[in-house]
DNA sequence: TGCACTAGCCTGTATATACAACTTACAGGC
DNA sequence: GCCTGTAAGTTGTATATACAGGCTAGTGCA
């Protein structure tokens, strides 16, 4: 006999990260307060406050004292999802940042992208491919397939202004994410939009990311190899955050 | 006026720590019990539970009900270092894992291993260059350079056995880790080395390791291109242990 | 009008207590 | 000898309570 329910701490948190995945609950609103769960719930004080408590540490809450406790914001939480969005990136090196939009049409799933994104063959899917540049220079060309239900005016955006990447950040939380990284030498098309050399490796990563439980995108980034590169820092649990971004990093030259 | 004094959870918490880090409690050593805190710290049960209850959450230490409080095994700790140990993966996958060490000798830093390991010039360290095989297939070189006063019987090491990074997990826990990935042309000494075509990019892994807060190790772990790639699966916090980890795969042919 | 103070709410921490469930060791009975 | 029951120690959870300190709005005084 397993435990017939999940102890109480449990429950709550599993309220209020359900209320914050179905979009009841929207980055930056009020979560209920300890008192309020309390009445609400029918726990301890003690209770709600290790509810929350774990809330925060794994990143879907924050708390203000005197204040209250806060849905985090989206952007915020897909920083732990290791790859930083390479507009805020080049900016924080103090760099212009720039994007040439090449495609951005309607498609219908087949292949490796049917496969990553886990649907059915000839469906709806969104195709955009741009250059990302730093002071006019190109740092990586992304090559991204967006699930059609997940996300139906992407036509309309401009994605010189705004990455996909933290476009869907902004539609809903992305919960899960996977990341391959790989050496390969480019083909001619990426090679000239990339300004790459004919003896230059390139870096590629494939990304896949889920909302709400289903994969809804899948990019393939490639970056000029002697260019750039991916760093990652790991520092122990405790000690602030617990810290494991990859980031995009120039090269020193 | 800051809180003169951390919270009491918190100074267990950092007491503990320092005694796993120092090297005074090895692991699978038993833990000081909640009640064993309450007298020997005079706090409540409540507060003891909660910074042993952390230290789980952070990797520290495994509880068991009815049993106590146990350190981690450094070996499982430094699976959260994202890299996992090569020749676990390739036994993970059912193949045969085997290396040929090409060299293990002392040596004097300088250039990137000095600025890497931060350390005086002419520093005393260990120069370690082996190549790792699935199935008799080179798929990683291993060029490592390891602080001598850190692993003084490096020497005496049969690193075709025990591969260096889970030998070094053994010593200390690792308790931060730096890596860089790169995508390159290799030389023709590595591309020998590694069996790789004329026109195959390789995937560099640019790695420290640090322990009690100085860096020991750096390394460079060059991988065929097209052979090899570095997966990394993200998923929320809350859900089991929050998995974070980088792995070597074999690339689907 | 403008300023200072206070009351009320919120989080952060700490304690004392209680019960349940699990593990181990040991004593007692068969 | 073997099995069983029990007691002690351990973690896991939950509650009630308390005090400190941050934040905000509103009251009241100058």
């Amino acid at each position: 006999m397993k435990p017939l329910e999940k102890p109480r701490y449990q429950q709550l948190k599993d309220m209020i990260i359900d209320r914050i995945m179905s979009g009841e609950l929207q980055p930056r609103d009020r979560v209920p307060s300890e008192h309020e769960l309390v009445d609400s719930m029918k726990v301890s004080r003690m209770t709600a406050n290790r509810a929350l408590r774990e809330l925060t540490d794994e990143g879907y809450v924050d708390r203000i004292a005197g204040k209250g406790t806060f849905v985090a914001d989206f952007k915020a939480a897909s920083h732990v999802l290791e790859v930083r969005n390479i507009a805020d990136e080049v900016e924080r090196r103090g760099h212009t940042y720039s994007a040439i939009v090449h495609r951005q049409e309607r498609q219908q799933a087949d292949g490796e992208v049917r496969d990553a994104l886990q649907v059915a063959d000839r469906c709806d899917v969104f195709h955009v491919m741009l250059v990302h540049q730093e002071n006019g220079v190109p740092i990586q060309l992304e090559d991204r397939y967006i699930l059609g239900v997940f996300a139906p005016d992407c036509l309309d955006q401009d994605f010189s202004r705004v990455t996909p990447s933290a476009w869907l950040s902004g539609i809903a939380p992305l919960a899960e994410a996977e990341h391959i990284v790989r050496a390969t030498m480019p083909d001619r098309t990426i090679r000239d939009r990339l300004g790459m050399d004919e003896q230059e490796a390139c870096l590629l990563v494939l990304r896949r990311t889920w909302a709400r439980g289903i994969p809804v995108s899948f990019a393939r980034l490639h970056h000029p190899g002697t260019r750039f590169e991916l760093t990652g820092h790991y520092v122990p649990p405790g000690t602030k955050r617990s810290s494991n971004v990859f980031e995009l990093k120039e090269l020193r030259q």
